[in-house]
DNA sequence: CACCCGGCTATACGCTTGTACAGCTCACTA
DNA sequence: TAGTGAGCTGTACAAGCGTATAGCCGGGTG
C-alpha cells in the first residue's frame, strides 16, 4: 500500500508529529474503518513511535474524536470559503454544501455509518441543506406537478443517506465501473452521474402510485 | 442487548446447532460488522461453546463465507419465488428484485462495503436489473425528453450504490426521522420515500446543465 | 456386545491489541 | 551551569482474540 508510508508526501515531513499522527489516522480510519486501524498502524504510518500516539491523544477513542473534530472543523471552514467565493449564488447552497463535504465524503461516509456522535450534528445539517434543495422547484412555481408520498424532511433524510452510499460502497463502484472513482477522473463521471439522476424522474407517476397502492394494500406485520 | 441470547426466539432451539450458529453469525455480523463480532459472542447468542463454530465451519472467514453463499442462495429462491408468484407481472422486475433483497438488506450492505468477494455477484445483478428498469420510461415513448450526461450501466450502479446507502445508515435516518427504519413501521415509510423520491426528478433541468457547465469547466486536477 | 464416528465441550496456546510507564534527548531559562 | 519540562522512545503487561487439540457423550453398525 503505497503512500501510506511515512515521507510519502513532501510536505508530510515539515508537519508537527501531532498534525501527522492525526492526519495518517484520517487517511487510515477512511481506508480501513477504526476497528481495523491499529495504533501500531499509525504511528508506523506517521513515522512515529506507537507510544507517541497515546502521549498526544491519550486513547484510540479519543484519537477518532479528536480527527472527527477536525474534520468537521474542516468542512466548516470549506463551507464558509466556498460559500463567501461562489460569485452571484452561482449555484445553490446545497451544492456548495456538498462540494466542501467531498474531500471528506469517505471518512464521514464511514465515521458515521460506524456511528460518530461528533459527526451526527453534520449529517443533521445536511439532511436540513437537502430539505431547502428539495423546496427549491416547489417555490418556482412547479407546485404540485404531482404530489408527494411522504413528508420534505422524511424526503432530504432518505436523500442524504443515499448520497452517503456512493462513498460508501466505492469499492464495488469502481469495480463496476472499471474506474477508480476516488480519482478525479472517476469522481467527475460520478458527479455526472448525480446530476443526471438527480435531473430525471426515475419512475413513472403511474408506476409510483400502483407501487405505493401495492404497498398501502399489504397490511403492516405486527410487532414481534 | 436482548434477543441476542440463547433461546429468544421460540423456534430458534428447533434449529440444528450449526444452522443456529449461522443464524447468530447472521445477526451478529449484520448488527456490529464481521471485525467487531467474536467467534465468543456467536457461540454464546447460539448456545453452544466456541468450539463448536470451529468444528462446523473452520474458521471465521469460512463462517462468513458460508453465511454470504447462504444469504445469496436465500435471496435467489425468494426472487425466484416472488417472480413466480407475481401476478400478471404486477409490478416490474427491478421491484420484485428489490423485494427480495429487503429482508438481507442491511447484511448484504454491510457486506458489500466491507467487501465481500461471494456477494459481489449481487451487486452486479442489482445493477443490471436496475438497468433494465432504468430502460423502462425510455422506451415507452418518453424517448429523449432530456439528454443524459452518462451513460445507463453507470447510472444504474450509482443508483444501486444510493439505495445501499440506507440500511447502511440506517442508525443515522432512524435518528433523524425518530423511527426505527427496521421496524415495519419505518421500513415502510421508507419505502414510501423512496417511491417519492424516484417519481420526482429533483433537479429541474436548467439546473442540471448548469452545474454540468461548471463541472465540465473546471479542468481536471492532474494524477498525483 | 464392542466398536466407532460425528456432534460437542473444556482447556490451552500464540498472537495482536490497547494501554501503561520509566526514562531518554534537547531546547530553553533562571 | 544546572535545572526543567515537553517531545519522544522502548519495553512491558493484561486482555481478548482466533485457533488448536484432547477428550466426553450417545446412537448407529458389524
Amino acid at each position: 500500500m503505497a503512500g501510506t508510508q511515512a515521507g510519502g508526501d513532501p510536505a508530510f515531513e515539515d508537519l508537527t508529529a501531532r498534525a501527522r499522527i492525526r492526519q495518517a489516522a484520517l487517511a487510515q480510519f477512511t481506508a480501513h474503518g477504526f476497528e481495523r486501524t491499529t495504533i501500531r498502524g499509525i504511528a508506523g504510518a506517521a513515522g512515529v513511535s506507537p507510544g507517541l500516539v497515546r502521549h498526544h491523544f491519550g486513547s484510540k477513542q479519543e484519537l477518532r474524536d479528536t480527527v472527527d473534530a477536525h474534520i468537521l472543523k474542516e468542512i466548516r471552514r470549506l463551507s464558509d470559503l466556498l460559500m463567501a467565493g461562489s460569485r452571484r449564488g452561482e449555484l445553490d447552497a446545497a451544492v456548495v454544501s456538498r462540494e466542501a463535504v467531498r474531500p471528506f465524503q469517505a471518512y464521514l461516509a464511514r465515521a458515521l455509518a460506524e456511528g460518530s456522535t461528533t459527526l451526527e450534528t453534520l449529517f443533521d445539517e445536511m439532511v436540513t441543506s437537502t430539505e431547502t434543495f428539495l423546496a427549491l422547484p416547489e417555490e418556482n412555481g412547479h407546485a404540485d406537478e404531482e404530489p408527494h408520498f411522504v413528508d420534505r424532511r422524511t424526503r432530504a433524510a432518505v436523500c442524504t443517506a443515499m448520497a452517503l452510499g456512493v462513498p460508501l460502497l466505492q469499492a464495488q463502484l469502481s469495480r463496476v465501473l472499471g474506474v477508480d472513482i476516488t480519482s478525479p477522473a472517476g469522481d467527475r463521471q460520478v458527479a455526472l452521474a448525480l446530476l443526471d439522476i438527480y435531473a430525471h424522474a426515475l419512475m413513472s407517476p403511474e408506476l409510483a402510485h400502483s407501487a405505493r397502492d401495492a404497498l398501502l394494500a399489504t397490511p403492516l406485520p405486527a410487532e414481534p
